[in-house]
DNA sequence: TTGAGATTGAGACTGATTCTCAATTTCGAT
DNA sequence: ATCGAAATTGAGAATCAGTCTCAATCTCAA
């Protein structure tokens, strides 16, 4: 079962990270590995190319973006699988779904990144990820004010980025 | 055409606003009219009723609860004229359309109401509303930091209300 | 009263996602 | 290497909220 995308061995003497690029892919590999093994899950040639796939993009990737370059790599890989897949990679908490603007789910790579929030282009769809701990203090105070105690937060800023700011089309 | 769930009228003498209840109704049906007119559309049976129905609740409603409502009422309105005429009140600033949890539009009034965000329980599906400004200007400033104009906003913390947290069961 | 144009309800349709199920694959135990 | 229980797969059916289509009906200014 090679991996096609990826190159044959590193170069480099030092074992532990190939390059820097891939050192998340095989990090996510290795994570995923252990879910797996933990959850008596098994190990399939698919779900190896859709988390190669999913681990060579950077942003926030939706299910028929990913569907189309897992199946670029394996035209036989179907949809129910790659949700099923994501799905996986969600509760193993190397991914993390999000829901934008429109009804799709898309996914961004969740390893070893901070929680952080996202601005929106409402015109060309940009996506600028922040984190400011001041707002999450006050979310804090705010919920414990009511009582509440927050496990997780949605917080999303919809408008127009520098970019589009200065065109005049109708804003899509 | 009686209102069959409005108390017949109000014992109060002054006459400008019915009862503190029945006013934000009426001032809507008084704006629907008015937007109604300024588009060339036209006043029906139908839309009586569901905007009546609807300013007749209060708290987030999703299209399936006020359809039932609504039908209750008139047997014979389909979900189709309801979601058509929530769309014109979401036109006409009378309603705002919310997203949480599940897939659902909920729909909440929003005629004399200020912005707000929410507290919402995971576990029994309160939802707690809130303001805050000194979150609203850390929002614009991470905005502006980002080069963006900010048109709109989404903030939802998920969690569990107070009544919540000392159960034990699984929350939903 | 009339008629152009708006509205309606039923049901078909959409798009994203989940489900079903027979065929295939995995992998620990022989 | 072989076996077989259990997991996985892909295709297509099903689901679900919401939208669209269209013939029948209603509204309202003239
Ligand atoms: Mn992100
Ligand atoms: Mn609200
Ligand atoms: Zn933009
Ligand atoms: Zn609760």
């Amino acid at each position: 079962m090679p991996r096609s995308t990826v190159p044959p061995e590193s170069k480099r003497t030092r074992a532990a990270h190939p390059s820097p690029e891939l050192a998340p892919a095989s990090a996510a590999r290795e994570r995923l590995a252990a879910w797996i093994a933990e959850k008596g899950l098994k190990a399939t040639r698919q779900r190896d190319v859709i988390v190669d796939t999913f681990f060579s993009q950077t942003g926030h990737l939706s299910v028929d973006d990913l569907l189309n370059k897992v199946q670029a790599r394996d035209a036989n890989i179907g949809a129910a699988t790659v949700y099923r897949t994501m799905k996986i990679l969600t509760d193993a908490g190397l991914a993390s779904a999000r829901h934008f603007f429109d009804g799709q789910t898309r996914y961004e790579a969740a390893l070893d990144r901070h929680h952080h929030d996202h601005l929106i282009c409402t015109r060309c769809h940009a996506i600028v990820e922040f984190e400011n701990e001041r707002i999450e203090a006050l979310q804090d105070a705010v919920a414990r004010q009511h009582g509440f105690v927050v496990t997780r937060h949605k917080l999303e800023l919809y408008g127009l980025c520098r970019a589009c700011q200065t065109l005049q089309n109708p804003p899509r």
